[in-house]
DNA sequence: CGCGGGTTTGATGATGCTCAAGCCCGGTGG
DNA sequence: CCACCGGGCTTGAGCATCATCAAACCCGCG
């Protein structure tokens, strides 16, 4: 199970790892099993962990006053979940992060995480690879949350995203795109014609 | 005035730099200056640039179809600005970037970029460092974007980041909101009695 | 003095939320 | 096998928020 990781970083530093050295960067990792609705992070605790997603898929959101949750990102294989501040700070997350279908991931703690970043440059070409792709998905994110429409939100996603779609349901798309249930199934209604 | 790279490269690094060191890393760079309202980067054109900014201040928009500008980004001194997937797959980009005052930047091309990070240990770190700032912040961002209301948001804002209050104007504020330049004046009527 | 950009104010209307009810469907227990 | 339950989705009516359009205003600047 551990060939997704590998698959990843040959894919995203553009190398083609050594046995050894995949060897190397594996068993810094753990692997474990989460069950649909398990949470793999809570509110106020510490993310002590950068996960990497195998199979399956998670959702990392807040709650608000009301008890509202808003999704901040929906995440399925080959993807790196996780609060970033929190995990390097030590800070108690505002997010949290549970499983929306049975889920096998990959933990690194911090310890390992910098022990990796410093002794396998190679960790470190995927890492900033990550952050690179990371960084113009959240941008485009931002652009479509302030200058369009529910719909055009909509749209966007069905047309750049279509997995989602299918993979999660209609209530968290909706949470996603920042509107609520009701407005989503109308909105399929209409475009559906 | 390129002092003001080598204190962020201290802070961010958290590496008092040699003076060898510095220069080879300034050496990379080319400072220029902007006038107010000037382009630094026209959608449809490829960023040619890493910019940093040393004195001043940009914003990033887009164009929607109506002609109305949605400004992703508003940028002061120690800020790098650029549009990174343009950048690294000299693909067109979808921003503009223009100065909102006269500008003191410092210009990093795409080969000196990487000259820096395959030679450079120390900006691989404050590379990193960077994304790792620019996550969070952009993470907090959506996050608002999703789920407050136009003054909540505003409020935030005013809480957590009113230097850019006070350095651009009101209806610029509006469209890095995300709402009309008139909302953002009768929240702000509203919220100062 | 007059011009012009940015801001304010008001009136109107659209978009999308809330609340509430009904529906569909898969799962469970009798 | 059927009845029941519950979660998610749909539908409708009323309402709040916010955008739009238009006019007035303010103030720095030529």
């Amino acid at each position: 199970m551990q060939e997704a990781l590998r698959d990843y970083i040959d894919k995203y530093a553009s190398v083609t790892l050594s046995d050894d050295e995949f060897e190397r960067i594996r068993d810094k990792f753990t692997s474990k099993h989460f069950r649909k609705n398990q949470f793999l992070l809570q509110e106020g605790d510490v993310c002590k962990y950068s996960i990497f997603i195998v199979k399956g898929a998670l959702r990392q959101y807040t709650v608000d006053k009301k008890g509202i949750e808003h999704i901040v990102n929906l995440c399925t294989e080959n993807w790196w979940v996780g609060d970033r501040e929190s995990f390097t700070m030590l800070s108690p997350s505002i997010y949290n992060i549970d499983a929306v279908e049975d889920t096998d991931v990959l933990l690194l703690t911090k310890a390992n995480f910098q022990e990796l970043m410093s002794t396998e440059p190679v960790f470190v070409t995927v890492l900033s690879t990550m952050d690179y792709n990371n960084q113009i998905a959240t941008q485009k994110r931002i652009n479509s949350a302030i200058s369009l429409s529910a719909e055009e939100r909509y749209l966007n996603l069905l047309a750049n995203n279509p997995a989602l779609l299918q993979r999660f349901p209609q209530n968290m798309i909706a949470s996603f795109l920042g509107v609520s249930p009701e407005t989503i199934s109308r909105i399929r209604k209409k475009v559906q014609l």
